[in-house]
DNA sequence: CACCAGGATGTTT
DNA sequence: AAACATCATGGT
């Protein structure tokens, strides 16, 4: 059932506002820090969506969680506490991966900015079929494909609020009659994700395998895939399998390293920029990575700078 | 209406 | 190994 005859959800999400009644909670440790707007605004998910009072939505596995942040204080329905602080990494030490990559002036005024930007951890799956579609996009762009699918291909159940939908599994992208992918103007991405999905339906267990094989072994694996490049690699790694070496090269970060940092200009492949990365930041370049992306904003003023996307309407 | 986007693939030097 | 064209779609 395709569900683009839904009229009735639309009308009642005025009311899911004031519905919310948030048992569980979790006291942040004051030398933990942690943002949740900067963690989920930063372009590392795509299916999370924020009210105009702070409470952020999302999709994840078969749940919607339902989360908001006050101070030292995070609120959240839909998941017990394991899971927020599993997904939320909030048990990983940002402030000593924090001063390990602070090596230069431009990433620590990112550290500055954005400290409390956590990196999540997200299902393998859902997290390496976002990245496929998110090739050659932007972000907006990129969260209405992953809308898309999930509306044709996901499985509806109601959550706090109206019909919400999983992420597909690979085997029904790859297998479920008749096929609606069109619908998903995915374009020349399409069959990419179809082949990936019918590839990794017929080998259960890949995410346990990737998870325990080192960086550049896991790495090797995804460029097996269809629609997996180094940067689509690195991405997965960072963002689902907790390789915090990744050092993920887009046009942004490229475009960085160029204008900001000394002798950027001669890095012009992927695997210079990758390399110059990891040796510059070490072990968790990957943080310094997303620190750097989040705060791409610098960028404005400097030729192409017209078109850098100011930061999301926050508050 | 141009130009670009969390690039990958295939081909050509 | 590196440079290049091409790809489909939507944002700005």
């Amino acid at each position: 059932m395709c569900p683009h005859r839904q009229g009735l959800v639309c009308r009642g999400q005025i009311r899911h506002a004031q519905k919310w009644s948030p048992v569980p909670s979790i006291s942040l440790r004051p030398d933990q820090p942690f943002d949740l707007d900067l963690t989920l605004s930063c372009g590392q998910v795509f299916r999370w969506e924020r009210d105009a009072r702070g409470v952020w939505s999302g999709v994840v596995g078969d749940s919607l969680i339902r989360i908001c942040q006050q101070g030292q204080s995070l609120t959240f329905e839909g998941v017990d506490r394991k899971f927020i602080q599993t997904y939320f990494q909030l048990e990983e030490d940002l402030p000593a991966i924090l001063g390990s990559i602070d090596r230069d002036p431009l990433v620590h005024s990112a550290i500055c900015r954005c400290r409390g930007l956590r990196i999540v951890r997200q299902p393998g799956w859902e997290c390496l079929a976002s990245y496929i579609i998110a090739t050659f996009a932007n972000i907006p762009g990129i969260k209405r494909r992953i809308s898309h699918l999930c509306r044709c291909f996901g499985n509806p159940f109601f959550g706090s609020g109206g019909e919400c939908y999983t992420f597909p599994s690979p085997e029904t992208i790859a297998f479920r009659e008749p096929c609606r992918i069109a619908e998903c103007r995915l374009g020349y991405r399409a069959p990419y994700l179809k082949e990936t999905a019918r590839l990794l339906a017929g080998d259960p267990g890949w995410e346990e395998r990737l998870r325990e094989l080192p960086y550049d072994a896991a790495r090797r694996d995804l460029l097996r895939l269809k629609g997996v490049g180094k940067k689509v690699a690195d991405c997965v790694l960072l963002f689902a399998f907790g390789k915090y070496e990744a050092f993920p090269v887009d046009v942004w970060i490229q475009r960085i390293l160029a204008t900001r940092y000394p002798g950027g200009e001669s890095l012009r492949t992927y695997d210079q920029c990758s390399r110059f990365g990891r040796s510059h930041f070490g072990e968790y370049a990957g943080y310094a990575q997303e620190y750097l992306f989040c705060d791409r904003a610098i960028l404005a003023g400097e030729g192409r700078g017209d078109q850098v996307p100011v930061s999301q309407p926050e508050r």
